[in-house]
DNA sequence: TAAGTTTTTTACCATTTGGTAAAACCAACG
DNA sequence: CGTTGGTTTTACCAAATGGTAAAAAACTTA
C-alpha cells in the first residue's frame, strides 16, 4: 500500500526534508485548515503535484511535522531527574523550555495551534504519552515536597505554568514584540524566570 | 456606502448577535483562514446568503468580533490603580484575568488565534492602545519598586507572565484537560497563582 | 387589507482547493 | 547508445468556498 517501500533515494530525502521545512512555515502560521497545498509548494518552490508525489497528502505532511515534533518536544521534561536538587532541576526544565521557544518558535506555533483546534490530532497523545510523563514527574515533585526540600504548592500546576511561561514566549511573540518594541524577550525573560521559580521553590 | 443608515430593527440586533455567536465559535477554533462561512451558517441555523445580508463578508464578521473582543480585554489591566498596594493590585489583576478565561474561553482562544497567525489585522491596536497601556502600567509598577513597596523585576516580563499563565488556562484547555483527566483546572490555579505572585512581589 | 418594506430562500457563479492521470523529462547503467 | 527507473510537469477534475441576483415570503403600517 505505502508508497516508498525501498530506501529512500538522496533526492528523496533531500526533498521531504524541502517539503516538510515549507510545511512547518505554513502550517505554524495558519494551523491545518488555514493552511493550503499551494501555499507549502510555493514556500518550496515545487510544483503542487510534486509536492504530492513524496506525501500522499496534505494530511500525511502535517502528520510528519507533529510526529518528527514529538520526539523532541517531551525530552526537557524527560530529563527532569529525581535524583537532582529540586531547585536546579526545575530551573533547568525552564532553561531548557525556553531554549526551545527561541529556536524553535515555528514547531511551538504549531504545537499550539493543533491544541487551540481541539488537538484533532493529538489527543491521543495528550492523553497517553504525555499524561504518562506528566504523572511520574508530578510524583517526583510530590517527592521531593514530602522530603522538605522545596515548598509546598500543586506540583499539575507547576508543570502547567512552565509550559505556559516558556511557550508564550513563542507563541505569542510578535504581540511582545508589539509592546516591547524590540526583539530578544526570551533573553530579557531568562533572568525573569530564574528569580520567579527560585522565589516560588524556596520553603 | 453602508447598507444600514438607520436605526436596526430587533431582528437585526438579534440576528447579528446570532451570527457573532456562532462566529465566535468558529473562528476561535479555526481562525480567520480556517473557518468558513459555511460553518458559520450551520451553527448558526441560517443559510448563508441571510447571514450575508447582516455582514458584508467574511472579514466584516471577523472584524466585528475582534472589535468587540478590544472593548472588554484591556479592561484588567486599565483598573490596576497605581495609589492602590501593589501586591493586591497585581494579584486582583492575575484574578481578573484568570476569570476571564473561565468565562471567556472562546474570546481568548479568538485572540490567541489573531496572535499566533502574526496579528495581521491588530496589530495597529498592539502597537497603539496596548503598547500605550502597558508602558503607562510599567510605569505605574516601577514606581512601587522605587518605593520599596514590592521586590525588583522586569515589569514587562511580569506583566508577560501574567498573560501567559492566565491565558494558558482558556487556549491549551483542551491539553490541560487532558493531562488531569477532569475539568475546573482554572478553580485549581487561583490558590497556586495567589501563591506564586505572592511569593515573587514579596521583597 | 393592500402597499410598501424587510427578511429569507433559491438558484447560481467564479475562484480556490486537494488531488489525479499521464505525458515528458532525466539520470543512471548495461 | 538506448533502455530502465525514478522525477517533474502539464493538463485536468470534483468539491468546497466566498459571494451575488432575484424571486419569494413575511412583516409593517397606512
Amino acid at each position: 500500500m505505502d508508497k516508498p517501500l525501498k530506501k529512500p533515494s538522496r533526492i528523496q530525502i533531500r526533498n521531504r526534508k524541502v517539503i516538510l521545512e515549507a510545511a512547518l512555515e505554513v502550517f505554524s502560521r495558519y494551523g491545518f485548515r488555514g493552511a493550503t497545498l499551494d501555499q507549502i509548494a510555493e514556500q518550496a518552490a515545487m510544483s503542487k503535484p510534486n509536492i504530492l508525489y513524496y506525501f500522499e497528502g496534505k494530511e500525511a505532511i502535517h502528520d510528519a511535522l507533529l510526529t518528527r515534533l514529538l520526539e523532541t518536544w517531551l525530552d526537557p521534561l524527560r530529563e527532569m531527574d529525581a535524583q537532582g536538587d529540586p531547585k536546579s532541576e526545575i530551573l533547568g526544565y525552564v532553561r531548557r523550555k525556553l531554549d526551545m521557544s527561541r529556536d524553535f518558535p515555528r514547531e511551538s506555533r504549531l504545537f499550539a495551534n493543533e491544541i487551540l483546534q481541539g488537538a484533532p490530532r493529538m489527543m491521543p497523545v495528550l492523553e497517553g504519552e504525555l499524561k504518562a510523563l506528566v504523572d511520574e514527574k508530578v510524583a517526583v515533585i510530590r517527592g521531593w515536597i514530602a522530603a522538605g526540600k522545596m515548598a509546598e504548592m500543586d506540583p499539575y500546576h507547576l508543570i502547567f505554568s512552565i509550559w505556559a511561561l516558556t511557550q508564550h514566549y513563542a507563541d505569542f511573540d510578535s504581540q511582545i514584540r508589539a509592546v516591547l518594541g524590540h526583539d530578544g524577550a526570551i533573553a530579557e525573560a531568562e533572568p525573569f524566570m530564574e528569580a520567579l521559580f527560585t522565589r516560588l521553590l524556596a520553603r
